[in-house]
DNA sequence: GGTTCGTTTGAATAATCTCTCATACAAATA
DNA sequence: TATTTGTATGAGAGATTATTCAAACGAACC
């Protein structure tokens, strides 16, 4: 049983009928919902949803979204996150990766912020949070 | 060396001075921006996201958001995916337990359709991405 | 009732991830 | 220059995950 047999069947109990043209036509229209998950785009959003998908750093970056336009550094985050240094240098690494966050260096402290499309996503998951 | 002593150190660092006063208000502050991750959210936020943050799923939910308003079934989604039927049937089943998507009955046939929260989120990462 | 069909479920395996420890490195200080 | 400090990096152990195969289940059809 291919799967496109399934699908011709679903049709037939769709519509009545499906002749192999109808099914072409269905593949095709199925094929062009696909194409709208543009294809590089779909690599980088599923890493960047890959790298908020993780408590320690879906609360970084929860706190540098709170902080505004506030930077933070890692001793900041540091004391309310119960994981070591490293951990929490490799979660920020991710992150800026992914784009979510941005580095900069001030004297020895590394400084972190939220982007504005870390910010937008959260901001969805927020306002969806009800409905 | 304590993560607060590094803290107290950078506060020194930003301000000139740190009595263990300044310290503890600092740490509240950032204790607050910590309470602004609301506990039960995190974990609700983490697995929609860790549901999301999969190449299967992903386009599983982006068909469906394509679709509209449409549900589809899981014999329309099995052509365009190159898994088993039984790795989309899991797919779904995260999707739904993570919100993402429902779940109806249609006499043998079982369609599925995003949710309001589902498509909040795609429609956060589109208008991001060019941020 | 038995069969077929669409889909789900569970077990198993391989791949990936997350963390810690040890170490490295760059900036500031002594 | 040597040391300390803040953070990053790499290796490795343990946990988690994604997929497949085999089997099960419910709905429709004979």
């Amino acid at each position: 049983m291919s799967s496109t047999d399934r699908l011709q069947r679903y049709v037939v109990d769709e519509c009545g009928s499906c002749t192999d043209e109808d099914l072409s036509k269905r593949l095709a229209e199925l094929e062009e919902l696909n194409e709208s998950v543009g294809g590089s785009d779909l690599e980088t959003d599923v890493d960047l949803l890959s790298a908020l998908a993780n408590e320690t750093r879906y609360k970084i970056v929860r706190m540098l979204h709170a902080a505004e336009d506030d930077e933070l550094c890692v001793c900041e985050l540091s004391p309310l996150l119960d994981v070591s240094d490293s951990a929490i240098s490799h979660a920020l690494s991710k992150l800026t990766d992914a784009g979510l966050v941005t580095r900069r260096k001030e004297g020895k402290w590394r400084m972190y912020c939220a982007t504005p499309r870390a910010n937008a996503v959260l901001v969805a998951l927020d306002g969806s949070r009800s409905l």
